[in-house]
DNA sequence: CATGATATGTGTAACGTTTCACATTGAGAG
DNA sequence: CTCTCAATGTGAAACGTTACACATATCATG
């Protein structure tokens, strides 16, 4: 008995059907076949264990139904959410998900592109920070919370007016002498407005706000330090604090907590984002929730959407508050 | 003109340098050829803007230099830095990392599996929960934190010496009424050791140590009422907590800063994974850190050793520990 | 100077699909 | 009973590579 070492192919399956290779074709492309034709196919290709070579088709058709996804890293937990919003809705239409991390490193940003590129795929959905990128204008590119041409849709959460939303919660709930706290990012981004959002509210109003705004290199630090510099008798000189994110925000929270202020008797504390992994059942933290997963549908939506002639160049999602425990309600 | 509308390809780049087709595949695969040759293939090729078809070549070949990476999700800071280390590992050595997700569901880890055998790459790192998945042994396989059988190698930390290191830890910083914390996964695992290594310690020194487990369903309220209802007089029934994992950890801490028991002076507490996220410079949480760089890099090392005769069926790296603030050093 | 031996370029046959022109069949019309 | 038309199966060409057998050139050797 002969071995068979190489995995089934049409050609295996037409003959163990007896039936011609453009058959066998038409069946896994749901061309329209004779009802006994199609049955014989189908058993065969069980039988023998078929399953279509997609790099033949990919070949082909020039279609390869799969995705490249580029990030900085997945281990900042917006990253990580978009990223699984992102892997799920493409899974769900039968895209596969490849995956680059590029550490916000420029050159590892165009290397990415590069590569995958090379490794034709049907699109591109990236988070870059390279403000000119060099893509084949051919292939479908969606970005996610930069804006680069309008050629190239731009999908992102209303940061600005996140940031507004933040300090009109403030309000309603007493603040008086308003915090604004940044830490990061390395490079100018959608994330920058929020602050201008929160900050516009106030201006308006003609109440003092103060910002503080620090580099990630330093780390944490500096703000325990100014945090414990405004405190007086026990007493902060803030009593509403919004940070840029919520791991800023749950930072602030312990510091607090040590340092002495009740939050949120003493002080309310909003953060921004709406990562839930803090607290599985209920916040722990009030926030502004980005609509991750309308983030990535959306991105999804655009970069597979088969007609391509009058694609949005910005869309705009709204963003929620959510309370969590830190805020009086 | 003739305009061109398909990516050039490598007969292109033979015609626009005068050789012949196979000395252009030459140039693209590091075989020998004369230098003036290669010179004129590649600067034709970069004239041309010529990128390798990767379709055709895994076409050819049979390697596709893609392998997938198959985790309950991304969203977990654990599974994130671990899909981190796996995508970069992997990029480094020129392969993209194909990301599914499967969420703890069995069919759907069986479905991915299915979708990754048909679409053909290299290998599969795999932390799954389904007993006995159905894949081709034919194809590489590298298992995390899970062990299915010989064939099959399975790289994980070592959980159980990770429990007896923050037992022995604990000891010798002074605790003398340990609390073993634990918290969630649907699954038994190997995360499930680490109480046992915890407790071996104390059973041998004939200390008692007090054990709370819970489902996540009921969310972290639970802790909290066990944690305030064995405090008396601002005084806790423990003076060490081993957490399972540091994002119940970091709950536990700010739970504890709430309640009144000071951190560390009253309570030690440790953690386990090593999560840097909390605090990008310094720890704010002693903790049991994982080497998830090794752990991805022993898995990515694994699957694509060419030697594929007598692979180790289980590795189990060792862990250690960091101090972080919440400890007396 | 003939002769291998070595090195390096050439052309072509696969790889497993899809697609398309063509062959075959059967039904209905005249 | 022939003819046409639609429906549906068939086989071969192409997709862009790699690999291999072959052709050619270069060079040392007796």
């Amino acid at each position: 008995m002969k071995q068979k070492e190489h995995a089934p192919t049409m050609k295996d399956v037409a003959r163990e059907a007896g039936v011609a290779l453009g058959t066998v074709s038409k069946v896994f492309n749901s061309i329209p076949v004779g009802e006994d034709y199609r049955r014989r196919v189908e058993e065969a290709a069980r039988r023998l264990g078929y399953q279509v070579n997609s790099y033949a088709r990919g070949l082909k058709t020039n279609r390869t139904c799969s995705v490249a996804l580029i990030l900085p890293n997945v281990t900042d937990p917006f990253f990580a959410m978009l990223a699984q919003g992102v892997c799920s809705a493409l899974g769900q239409r039968g895209y596969r998900t490849i995956l680059s991390t590029t550490a916000y490193d420029p050159e590892a940003e165009q290397r990415c592109i590069q590569m995958v590129q090379q490794n034709k795929v049907d699109g591109i959905i990236g988070l870059t920070y390279t403000p000119d990128l060099d893509v084949d204008p051919r292939l479908p590119y969606v970005s996610i919370d930069r804006y680069f041409s309008p050629g190239v849709p731009c999908v992102s959460s209303d940061n600005f007016g996140g940031g507004q939303l933040a300090a009109e919660t403030l309000l309603k709930l007493g603040c008086a002498r308003p915090l604004f706290l940044r830490i990061g990012s390395k490079v100018p981004g959608e994330s920058d407005k929020r602050g201008n959002g929160f900050e516009s509210v106030f201006r308006q109003k003609r109440m003092d706000c103060v910002s503080l705004r620090l580099n990630d290199e330093e780390g944490y630090a500096p703000f325990r330090n100014f945090l414990s510099s405004h405190i007086e008798g026990g007493r902060l000189a803030f009593d509403g604090i919004f940070c840029v994110n919520d791991a800023l925000a749950i930072q602030i929270l312990t510091m607090l907590l040590e340092l002495g202020p009740r939050v949120p008797e003493d002080v309310q504390l909003i953060g921004f984002d709406g990562i839930r992994r803090f607290a599985r059942e209920g916040f722990y933290c009030s926030t502004i929730v980005q609509p991750v997963s309308r983030l990535a549908e959306t991105s999804v939506d655009l970069l597979l959407r088969e007609d391509r002639s009058n694609l949005p160049s910005l869309v705009c999602l709204p963003v929620s508050y959510a309370a969590g425990g830190t805020t009086r309600e």
